[in-house]
DNA sequence: TTGAAATTGAAAACCGATTTCATTTGACCG
DNA sequence: CGGTCAAATGAAATCGGTTTTCAATTTCAA
């Protein structure tokens, strides 16, 4: 266990969800800037290998690192202002489990993705469309 | 309508699902071979743009576009041989938007990936366990 | 303490996605 | 029919995140 790979292990859990390598990368930098971001990246692949985090992909162009909780959760992605959110999937698993049992298929991560537009983006918009229209 | 664009739109109606940018230009230029990797690129977008098709990402670095179905579907993707099988998802989808609206989000769109190994890749591998243990 | 194996940092390589730009083409109007 | 102009194309360059390379350093068990 080097110094690096402490420092990087706490910060990765330190900072919340959905973390990605540039983001654990500045934080880490702020404590020693002397790490190099592969170190960093190495580090992340290997709290996923260990099974302490899991790569999500949202089709951004970026990973990003979840922490792998108790829970099974879904992702709620806005497409405005990309903020991820949670929410919680347990009654949702069971279905998911049924489906692919019946493909004879051995189940070892599940991802959600809803995609769409959060109640504050949307709000903005509707305040922005009024104001475009009495101008 | 350009002649390229007729031929993309057409051989990518004539593809499975889940193709890549890669797939589809092979498939093009052997109709025609003057055809130029952006343009496919360009369409298939605009595949996406007008709402026929919808891109995928499984976190393996490849865009896959699946065609917009009447079904929901999910998909199940096979660790080790890579293939990728839907699956029918009409309950499910009736639980998630549940779930957004308890976020009040608005759900523009829904995506499932369940990962695990398919059934002819575990007996493969029984088998090779099998063989394994005899030498 | 010592040597093999693991880890690190900097830089380069990789590779799919995307953009640039000069050129061609299609659609529309008179 | 021309003429024109916006849209589309092809080749090549660029972009940006990911992953690898490699020499130097560090860890750790004997």
């Amino acid at each position: 266990m080097t110094p690096q790979r402490e420092m990087i292990f706490r910060a990765f859990f330190e900072l919340g969800e959905h973390v990605t390598v540039a983001e654990l990368y500045r934080k880490v930098c702020e404590k020693n800037p002397a790490v190099g971001y592969s170190t960093v990246w190495r580090n992340l692949k290997l709290i996923c290998k260990v099974g302490l985090a899991e790569e999500v992909n949202l089709g951004d162009g970026v990973t990003r690192y979840d922490r792998i909780t108790r829970q099974p959760h879904g992702h709620l992605y806005c497409l405005q202002c990309k903020k991820l959110t949670e929410f919680e999937m347990n009654s949702i698993t069971d279905l998911l489990d049924l489906a692919a049992k019946q493909y004879d298929f051995a189940v070892e991560g599940v991802k959600v993705e809803i995609s769409g537009y959060c109640r504050s983006c949307r709000k903005m918009n509707e305040r922005l469309a009024k104001d475009g229209r009495t101008n």
